[in-house]
DNA sequence: CACATGGTAGCACGACTGTGCTACTGTGCT
DNA sequence: AGCACAGTAGCACAGTCGTGCTACCATGTG
């Protein structure tokens, strides 16, 4: 047997070249070679793992979605029921770096639909997922007394779903300054949360 | 004198060439030969009106927005303010082919960011363009009465926009019927400025 | 009828693209 | 020690890219 490497791992490391190379130069600047010589390998090795293009976009952009669903795991465990839900949504926020450049590439991700048709279903499973961790967050809130128990929930979820990632949007776009977009951006979720619960209820 | 020929129009025929291969190919299929081809013309032509492909791909995208703001002014006569608010917003969303274009259109301009600087200059004044329509249109139904007196506008202001960019992106990427989210991306919006509403003031 | 000129056409260049393919290297098991 | 083979390296090909450039066409004015 010769040298091994662990596949996975080489995997994702090329994949977070994919990143540095689109926060960089835009998702046009990505092609074999960019890559390669940004995770200071060579044509072939990249290729070795990733025949095609296809491929090394597709699990490149995956991974960014996977990455994000990890972390929200993470949350599940909180007690406080608007706790939870504060952690988990401001997972789909651009509150910091990391964040950030995740909701740029997932942008990307989805002007690159048209292009590339497994896009299309990497970005369809994300967005269900996101709006999944809606639905479960207000579902949780309700039962804790938190939310009008007579709010039509799907509604409810299709707008807070809209409004997170809309806050994301935003916080690409907003040339402000970034502490001021992100305490702007915090506020908006947690009025927004306030909004929905029952009458007389304040914080 | 030679031929003349309407320069701004055909400026704008090109562009149009332009949004068709974006939405079509996506925009890393963008390039002065494709253009060309398909608006029936030679690259000659193209790069007569439009020297470097920057400034193609700058002329295009800012036309997206300045037709869409052609579009807002037309319903500022109106007459009921909630007839008003919902005009001017539906705009902002992807309802018909024409508008889901300039979503899908307005993405890839977002992803094209870093790699054009001039594209951010574009998108960071649509971006305030529509902040400053949510803002008028709040505003007036405050005054009016339809908005709680005592509501933050500026916060409220930064929900509404988020909520109706969230709205306009969840358009592109659900894979649903179409009348389907088209109908509940209406529902949300509405029921949004009915939550405004002063206390016992119903629909 | 001429002719100046706006518009059209397209060649040429060097750089870059994705992919097929072969040659080499070095390691870990037998 | 020796071998099989995963991993590395990189050449070659045909195609596309943006752009500089020249040659040509056609038309409104003098």
């Amino acid at each position: 047997m010769p040298k091994l490497i662990d596949h996975e791992h080489r995997k994702e490391e090329i994949a977070e070249s994919v990143w540095r190379v689109i926060l960089r130069e835009g998702v046009a600047a990505v092609s074999v070679r960019t890559v390669a010589a940004e995770a200071g390998l060579a044509v072939g090795s990249v290729r070795h793992v990733f025949p095609s293009k296809a491929e090394l976009l597709e699990f490149s952009m995956a991974l960014v979605h996977e990455r994000a669903r990890l972390r929200v795991q993470r949350h599940i465990g909180m007690h406080d029921p608007r706790e939870i839900a504060e952690a988990v949504l401001h997972e789909f926020l651009p509150l910091d770096d990391t964040r950030r450049a995740e909701m740029e590439l997932d942008v990307a991700i989805i002007a690159e639909m048209p292009a590339h048709q497994g896009l299309r279903t990497i970005r369809e499973k994300a967005h269900q997922g996101i709006r999944g961790a809606c639905h479960s967050v207000l579902l949780h809130l309700r039962d804790t007394g938190e939310v009008r128990p007579e709010a039509d929930l799907e509604l409810e979820t299709a707008r807070l779903h809209a409004l997170v990632d809309g806050l994301a949007l935003h916080g690409l776009v907003d040339e402000g300054d970034r502490t001021v977009v992100r305490d702007r951006t915090v506020r908006v979720l947690a009025e927004h949360l306030d909004s929905l619960r029952p009458p007389g209820q304040g914080r």
